[in-house]
RNA sequence: GGCCCUGUCGUCUAGCCUGGCCUAGGACACAGGCUUUUCAAGCCUGGUACACGGGUUCGAAUCCCGUCGGGGCUACCA
C-alpha cells in the first residue's frame, strides 16, 4: 500500500439521507479545528452505503454547508481537480464516497470469509424477529445466538442473507480523547452484520475499512457512535488494522434534553442560512455548545478558535440548543458589519420582494434601523414602511385616551408646516424646530401621531429620523393621509 | 430490560484532576431601574445552581461509596 505520511487525518462521514444538521455541523467544526491545529488533513467521507435513503441533493446541501461555513475539505468530493499532489493522495485514500468503494470493501469481505472470520448467515428476518421475541419473553438480552456461525455449506433450499462478523468473546478497552478509558464486553453483542453481500457492506464495516484505508488518525465524532467504537475495534484486529485515536463529542440537545430534532427547533443547517444568520455567529455559537475557554470571552472568530480551542476543555454532557444565545451572537456579529456591506445583501432581499430602491436612501435606513435587527433578513418586516406605508388604523393615531381628534388634526397640520419651512430636515435641525410645539402641547402628543402617520406603525424608529429619511416631500405625504383619514373617521 | 455515557443558575458554562482564594465567577435569558414619544439599542441593579444521602478531612462543588435523575445505543440505518 502505498505510504501516506503519519500525520493527523481527521474525517467528517456524514450520510446524505437529510439536510446538513446542525449537530453534524457542530462535529465537522471540530474536526476541521483538529486538523487546523496539528497541520494535518480533515477529510470528507460521503456514507452513502443505503442507496435507498441517499440522495444527492443532500450532498450539496452538505457541501453548501460546509463551505458557507468555512469549512472547507482538504480531500473528498467535490474539489477542482487541478491539483496534482492532491491527485496523488487520492489514488491511494479515494474514492471518497462509499457507493464507489465497493471492491475495496469486497476484498476485505472475502478476506474475513476466507480465514473464517466472517460467515454466511441464512436466517431469515422472519427467524431472527421470532428469535428475538423468545429471548425477550425469557427477560433475556436480544442477541443474534450464531445458528449459522458454524455452517460450512449451503443448507438445502435456502438462501444466504447477510454476511455475519464472528464476534469473538471478551473485553474491549479504549481510550477516549474526551472520557477517558472506555469498556465494553464483546460477548454482548452477538455476530455483527457486517454486509448484505459482498456488493453491499454495512456502516460498522465500511467505515472501519475507510478509515484504515484512509490512514484516519483521529476518529471525532458524536456520542452516539460511542456504541459502535467497540464493534469496529474488533473488526480492526480482526483485519490487522491500526486502531485510531477516538473522540466522541456530546449531543445537542432538545430543551427537554432529548437529542435534537425537528421537533423543537430548525435542526438543517440550511434553515438557518435562509434565515439570514451569518456563518461567524453559527461558527462561534456551535464552538461554544459543550466547550469554553479558561477566560471569559465569547466571541470566537474561525481564526481565533484555531487558536484558543482546546480538545481537553470539551465538556462531557450534552448540550440544550439555545436559540437566544444564538440571536445575541448573531446581533454582536451584526454589529461588525459595515453598512456598506450590508446594502448589497439588501438590496438583492428587495428586490425580491419588488422593492426598488436606492442605495443612498438604502443607507440612511439602515443606519436607522441596526440595532432593531437580528438577521437581515428581518429587515423588510421591520423597515418595510420606509418603502411603502402600510394600512394602519385611524385609532392608532390617537396616542392616550385623553387625546383628542382636533388636537391630534391640528398638531399634525402643524407639523407640516414646521417641515415645510425647516430649510433642513436632518434630525438636529428638526428637534430644535419642534422644540416649540414640543414644549407646548408634550412629546408624546406630537410625536406619537408623527410616529404612526410616517410609519404606519406603533413601532417605529424617532419620528423625526424617519422625516431625515423619507425627505419632505414624501413625509408631508405621509402626514397629510393621516389628517384625511382622521377626518374620514370619526371614531 | 441490557450495555455505555452523563449530572454546577432556566440555558451555555468557569471552578473539579492538584481539597481552603467559592457566603460558587461569566455569558444568554429573565426581573427592576435609568433614559424615554413607541419599539429596539445602551447603561445600572437584582434573583435563582454545586441532584440527593452517607463517608474521608480541621475543611468538599472539588476525594470515596451508594441512591436517584437525564441521555445514547441495543437494525439486513448511519
Amino acid at each position: 500500500m502505498p505510504k501516506v505520511k503519519e500525520l493527523i487525518r481527521v474525517r467528517l462521514a456524514p450520510s446524505p439521507t437529510g439536510r446538513l444538521h446542525i449537530g453534524t455541523a457542530r462535529i465537522a467544526l471540530v474536526n476541521w479545528l483538529f486538523a487546523r491545529q496539528h497541520n494535518g488533513t480533515f477529510v470528507l467521507r460521503i456514507e452513502d452505503t443505503d442507496k435507498e435513503r441517499s440522495k444527492k441533493e443532500y450532498e450539496e446541501d452538505l457541501f453548501l454547508g460546509l463551505r458557507w461555513l468555512g469549512l472547507e475539505w482538504d480531500e473528498g468530493p467535490a474539489l477542482a481537480t487541478n491539483d496534482k499532489k492532491r491527485s496523488a493522495v487520492e489514488s491511494t485514500c479515494g474514492p471518497y464516497r462509499q457507493s464507489e468503494r465497493t471492491e475495496i470493501y469486497e476484498k476485505y469481505l472475502n478476506r474475513l470469509l476466507d480465514e473464517g472470520k466472517a460467515y454466511y448467515c441464512y436466517c431469515t428476518k422472519e427467524d431472527l424477529e421470532a428469535e428475538k421475541q423468545a429471548m425477550l419473553a425469557q427477560g433475556l438480552p436480544p442477541k443474534y445466538g450464531g445458528h449459522c456461525r458454524n455452517i460450512n455449506q449451503q443448507p438445502a433450499g435456502k438462501e444466504p442473507q447477510v454476511i455475519r462478523f464472528k464476534t469473538p468473546e471478551g473485553k474491549i478497552e479504549f481510550k477516549d480523547l474526551i472520557r477517558g478509558n472506555m469498556a465494553f464486553d464483546g460477548s454482548l453483542f452477538g455476530d455483527i452484520v457486517i454486509a448484505k453481500d459482498l456488493k453491499t457492506s454495512l456502516y460498522n464495516f465500511a467505515a472501519t475499512v475507510d478509515d484504515e484505508e484512509m490512514h484516519i488518525s483521529h476518529v471525532i465524532r458524536g456520542e452516539d457512535h460511542l456504541s459502535n467504537t467497540p464493534k469496529q475495534i474488533l473488526i480492526q484486529k480482526a483485519l490487522g488494522f491500526k486502531e485510531p485515536e477516538y473522540g466522541h463529542l456530546p449531543l445537542i440537545l432538545n430543551p427537554d434534553r432529548s437529542k435534537m430534532s425537528k421537533r423543537f427547533a430548525d435542526t438543517a443547517l440550511s434553515e438557518y442560512i435562509s434565515r439570514g444568520y451569518l456563518p461567524e455567529a453559527i461558527v462561534n455559537f456551535l464552538a461554544l455548545l459543550g466547550w469554553h475557554p479558561k477566560d471569559e470571552r465569547e466571541i470566537f472568530s474561525l481564526k481565533d478558535l484555531v487558536k484558543e480551542f482546546d480538545f481537553k476543555r470539551i465538556q462531557k454532557a450534552g448540550a440544550v440548543f439555545n436559540q437566544d444565545k444564538l440571536d445575541w451572537l448573531q446581533k454582536e456579529y451584526m454589529k461588525n458589519l459595515s453598512t456598506e456591506e450590508i446594502t448589497d445583501q439588501l438590496m438583492e432581499i428587495l428586490k425580491n420582494k419588488n422593492v426598488s430602491t436606492d442605495k443612498d436612501f438604502l443607507k440612511k435606513i439602515i443606519e436607522i434601523e441596526r440595532p432593531r435587527l437580528t438577521t437581515l433578513n428581518e429587515f423588510y418586516s421591520v423597515a418595510g414602511f420606509f418603502f411603502r406605508l402600510p394600512e394602519y388604523d385611524a385609532k392608532l393615531l390617537v396616542w392616550r385616551e385623553t387625546e383628542n381628534i382636533e388636537k391630534i388634526k391640528n398638531i399634525l397640520n402643524l407639523s407640516t408646516a414646521i417641515i415645510k419651512s425647516s430649510k433642513n430636515i436632518d434630525r438636529a435641525t428638526l428637534a430644535a424646530s419642534f422644540a416649540e410645539l414640543i414644549n407646548k402641547e408634550g412629546r408624546g402628543s406630537v410625536l406619537w401621531p408623527l410616529r404612526v402617520a410616517l410609519s404606519g406603525q406603533a413601532a417605529s424608529p424617532d419620528p423625526l429620523e424617519i422625516i431625515e429619511a423619507l425627505g419632505k416631500e414624501e413625509s408631508e405625504r405621509r402626514i397629510k393621509m393621516a389628517i384625511t383619514k382622521l377626518e374620514g373617521n370619526l371614531l
